[in-house]
RNA sequence: GCUCCCGUAGUGUAGCGGCCAAUCAUGAAGCCCUCUCGAGGCUUCGACUCGGGUUCAAAUCCCGACGGGAGCACCA
């Protein structure tokens, strides 16, 4: 009776492990805090899509926090629409969000920690030309500034606080090891002079602002975080801010760094992205082209497809190659059921079909679920004509025999083309079968995600579709922007 | 140049000393299907980077080589 029991509990674990992500170290019920924490230049886009996604997962896990922290202290690199857009993706995204942080509210708490570390002689104030503080330390020699007292430096700070110093001429250095073997880890600037732009948040307000692995290391510790989880292009940062954890004696979050992930041919930088939309070279955040979050979400991309992809994906420290095929086949797994069937054709030229006068047809909307419907159309008077895919036409040509899917057999002899009946088992010459739109049909046009657009033909539409996914047979599954007085679609995915 | 991280099929993943002549997914190829270039069914292809060592036994542990990636910013 036991052995049974434990045999089946195996089971299950062991089946649960195979798509479920390891278990937290340290982590407990109720007590987990983790957090997501974007710049601000953007709207989210696929390579946030993975941390933002994990974090919530373990927060889900273990009934966590999940803070959302906007690293805004930089200036220059602030989209002040992103604030709003990175909330909207994260709330499309399914991640559910406890608490929102914004680090450029924070800055009188940075600097109290700041005078608490140069007070404590861990940190100092260097008034060095940059290249030359830069190359002293390539050399591991220390900066004439940094063995001076703290009350020297903690002066020096205030006079930085005070707009005594220009841009560029001081900084608040931390100190860690100069004969650290790792050239990345010795000491590194927590904060620096910025007055030649405002902030789009506090103006002119502050003109010292954090770096940020100084602001990163009092956030993570003020939060609370239990567990950090993120790419391992963080790996240095992370060595660089234990450092401060050190310095205060506080308690450190447990670090993991997975593997970072190449995402081929789609274009992600946030600076082209926005330059490109100025420019007028994409439409928006949402231009199909994109790896936005927003332009996943026109596809008709669903964000459960895109949890489950990284969820797959682990959080392995190897490098991963994103692969669009795995992420389609998650969405079509979750949307084929649910997606009806239409007729888009494309490059289309016309059929007259001589030998009948009135055509009915009964397509289902969904192949596997009759009871859903059908798309009827009537056609009426000889010849009766109908619109078919270029290269279809010339397979007719070429073949003698076509079937239009759920309406006829066709037969062309010396260029007219004629109604043979309707019996489906002309399927057994091998006669293929393409699709086709009535004459009464609108104009339409799928844009495609390399930039492309397919011009063609829709099948009158009897139901809204509008904003849903559909399945242009033959050619793909697309979400329907609008369905008149022209129709545009956005294509997904085979 | 220095430092760190990593190496299972095309891609992602499971396995982490014997159950592995290596799992699953995706992909590719072919076939079936009275109606899609979708779904479903069936079949096939395809990997433990290499070399030493430890061990009765290694994809799994150790060492080295090779290969890939990241960081060395007054960006995040």
């Amino acid at each position: 009776m036991l052995d049974e029991i434990d045999v089946t509990l195996s089971k299950r674990e062991v089946k649960e492990r195979v798509h479920g992500l390891p278990d937290l170290p340290g982590a407990i019920q109720g007590k987990v805090v983790m957090r997501f924490a974007p710049g601000p230049s953007g709207p989210l886009h696929l390579g946030h899509t993975r941390v933002a996604i994990i974090n919530d997962e373990y927060c889900r896990r273990y009934d966590g926090t999940f803070i959302n922290r906007i690293e805004d202290t930089n200036p220059d690199r602030i989209d002040p629409d992103a604030y709003e857009m990175i909330e909207e993706d994260l709330k499309w995204l399914g991640v559910r969000v406890d608490k929102t942080v914004i680090q450029s509210e924070r800055f009188e708490i940075y600097y109290d920690l700041a005078r608490e570390l140069i007070n404590m002689g861990k940190a100092y104030v260097c008034t060095c030309p940059m290249e030359e503080w830069r190359k002293l330390k390539e050399e591991m020699k220390p900066c004439p500034h940094r063995e001076l007292p703290p009350s020297v430096h903690l002066d020096l700070f205030e006079k930085m606080l005070a707009r005594q110093f220009e841009e560029e001429k001081a900084v608040v250095v931390i100190k860690t090891d100069l004969d650290h073997p790792n050239p990345a880890i010795r000491d590194f600037v927590a904060l620096r002079i910025v007055t030649s732009m405002p902030h789009p948040r506090t103006g002119d307000k502050y003109c010292v602002y954090p770096m940020m692995n100084f602001s990163v290391a009092v956030d993570d510790h003020l939060l609370g975080l239990t567990h950090v989880i993120r790419g391992k292009d963080h790996l240095n940062n992370t060595h660089r801010q234990e450092y401060i954890f050190r310095y205060f004696g506080w308690k450190e979050p447990w670090y993991h760094h997975y593997g970072l992930v190449s995402i081929p041919e789609t274009i992600l930088k946030t600076s082209t992205v926005g330059k490109g939309i100025k420019e007028g070279e994409y439409s928006g955040w949402d231009d199909v082209r994109l790896g936005t979050v927003r332009a996943m979400a026109k596809r008709g991309i669903l964000p459960e497809a895109i949890r489950a992809y990284w969820i797959d994906c682990g959080i392995k420290d190897v490098d991963v190659e994103f692969t669009w095929d795995s992420l389609f086949a998650y969405n079509r797994d979750l949307v084929e059921k649910a997606a009806d069937r239409l007729f888009f054709v494309w490059d289309p030229v016309p059929i007259d079909i001589y030998g009948v006068e009135r055509l009915e047809s009964y397509a289902p909307l969904h192949p596997e679920f009759p009871e859903r419907g059908v798309r009827r159309q009537v056609m009426e008077g000889e010849p009766i004509r109908v619109y078919v895919v270029k290269d279809d036409l010339e397979l007719l040509k070429e073949r003698g025999k076509i079937r239009l899917k759920d309406l006829c057999n066709l037969e062309m002899k010396d260029g007219r083309v004629t109604y043979i009946g309707n019996d489906l088992s002309i399927l057994k010459e091998k006669v293929r079968i393409i699709h086709w739109v009535p004459q009464n049909s609108i104009p339409g046009e799928v844009l495609m995600p390399d930039g492309s657009i397919r011009t063609g033909l829709v099948e009158p539409i009897h139901k809204n579709e509008d904003g849903k996914l559909v399945q242009f047979e033959r050619f793909g599954f697309a979400r329907i922007g609008q369905s008149s007085p022209k129709m545009i679609a956005y294509y997904a995915h085979p």
